[in-house]
DNA sequence: AAAAAAGTTGACTAAGTCAGTTGGCAATTA
DNA sequence: TAATTGCCAACTGACTTAGTCAACTTTTTT
């Protein structure tokens, strides 16, 4: 149930690159020592949200990392995703990365236990990640109870 | 944000050991065929659980494992931390394991929002796994929704 | 044009975790 | 005492995590 690093220094990252939205790029060092990242591994990260689509890039003496989708368009769970795979505990109850289960006795059952408590887990967490986005996460919004 | 094999293999013995609470004892190879679960891998398992006191165990010819606690008083959160650790996706946010973030740039702050997320996070994953028991999870108690 | 700053890429690594396996010992029963 | 079963520790191979390093390309400044 653990949260990897990456996705948490790439989730700190976003946090400083959604306050510098339309305002101004940030360099590979500003963001790692704001954050009290390592440089060399952030790098990595940032890369990977360029692949994805979330972050620009520029290279020489003015270079840097811009976000180029507006952050209450992205929520926590897409980063997530991309960089540490699927929220849900088991891959028969993901929903973005299906597989079914292969040797587990309750697989030609109409119900598993393991499939159906973990389903609720799996949506829970969902629920939060999928609805959280990087400009609450940035600004602080608080979450109401659910 | 996964669940590891030896929490599902322990789960899945669980239900076994429950269906058979206070009728019959099993044997770890009885277990391990019905549930599909290597025995030798089993094992460690069901030590685990028995140190943790959840099992008690009889060796020789007509040995087996038992549950000796009541269904209904175990949780599946309990279970899985005894095998996989906090449920927590980070450490700052774990009750059962709590331990301060070290080197986050809002460590000395009143609000870090990564700890506001996952501190969300956590207590969803709780509220179902600390309320589901064995009880409901071997008889298929069907979860309400929430 | 050359130097310098920055991003890009891939390879590499040390440490740790996961999912088991193996083998010897201890207790119980027949 | 022999067979059976649980108990325990060590071991293993594959993989993941959390980085580090070196070489290279692109862009900007001088």
């Amino acid at each position: 149930m653990k949260l990897s690093k990456k996705s948490e220094y790439g989730l700190r990252a976003l946090i400083e690159l959604t306050l510098a939205y339309n305002r101004t790029t940030l360099q590979r060092h500003e963001i790692a020592e704001r954050q009290h990242i390592p440089a060399e591994f952030l790098e990595q990260i940032l890369l990977v949200l360029k692949r994805m689509g979330l972050l620009a890039s520029r290279r020489g003496i003015k270079g840097g990392y811009q976000l180029i989708k507006p952050p209450e368009s992205i929520t926590l769970g897409q980063v997530i995703r991309m960089l540490d795979g699927p929220l849900a505990p088991i891959p028969c109850v993901s929903k973005t990365a299906y597989q079914k289960c292969s040797d587990c006795p309750y697989a030609s059952t109409t119900s598993c236990p393991l499939q159906h408590v973990m389903g609720n887990v799996r949506n829970a967490i969902a629920d939060i990640l999928d609805h959280y986005t990087l400009k609450d996460f940035a600004y602080g919004r608080l979450q109401e109870e659910r």
